[in-house]
DNA sequence: CTTGGGATGGTCT
DNA sequence: GACCATCCCAAGG
């Protein structure tokens, strides 16, 4: 399966955070793979969202925002998680990305439960902080380009269709009546 | 099932 | 010096 290519990501940040449901993240390391189906992602946008890491300026955080669409903005929080987002925006606006919030698991399930530490299968992956790392994305994946087919990259997935919910992003207390937060019924 | 507090450190003001 | 696009565990219903 090929990895979606770079002009699905240049489209308006909420057009693909929805496209993104039900595609594939595809995580290689050495001869291990691990997958699974995305089924929930949040829109970050520019200036006109308070929320974003993008809302102020261009800084060394989040200057991924900014930069080629198609490639992976990862940032660290709380001191201890990771998130890792896919940036997408169209050529009308500087910033955008899309957060990859939840997954559901598909291959490599024993090596995610070791990378967690954790051996329940329901909390494997169902955040933006443990997917992460199950998945063993860290800042090393920062602008790591999503469109080829190396260590991190997502595909066409299974799933065609599906209803999508959308509600107010979680963890965060501005801009609470935009429901950019997209979640896909399996 | 829900709620609340603590862990922990980079980033921005 | 404050603020987090979070998670875990323990305690209560």
């Amino acid at each position: 399966m090929n990895s979606l290519p770079r002009s699905f990501y240049a489209r308006s940040t909420i057009t693909v955070a929805k496209g993104l449901l039900g595609k594939r993240v595809v995580r290689k390391i050495g001869s291990q793979r691990i997958s699974g189906i995305i089924i929930e992602t949040e829109a970050y946008l520019h200036k006109d969202d308070p929320a974003s890491h993008a809302f102020r300026r261009k800084t060394e955080r989040n200057k991924a925002m900014f930069e080629e669409v198609g490639r992976a903005y990862v940032y660290f929080t709380y001191g201890m998680y990771f998130c890792f987002n896919v940036v997408a925006r169209n050529s009308k606006v500087e910033a955008g990305a899309v957060l990859i919030r939840n997954i559901h698991p598909e291959k490599g399930i024993d090596i995610m439960k070791k990378n967690r530490g954790k051996n329940n299968e329901r909390n494997l992956t169902d955040g933006p902080g443990k997917l992460t790392q199950a998945l063993d994305i860290t800042k090393k994946q920062y602008g790591v380009d999503l469109t080829r087919n190396s260590e991190l990259f997502i595909t066409d997935g299974l799933l065609k269709r599906g209803k999508i919910i959308a509600a107010p992003r979680i963890g965060i207390k501005t801009a609470l009546d935009n429901l950019w937060n997209f979640k896909i019924l399996l």
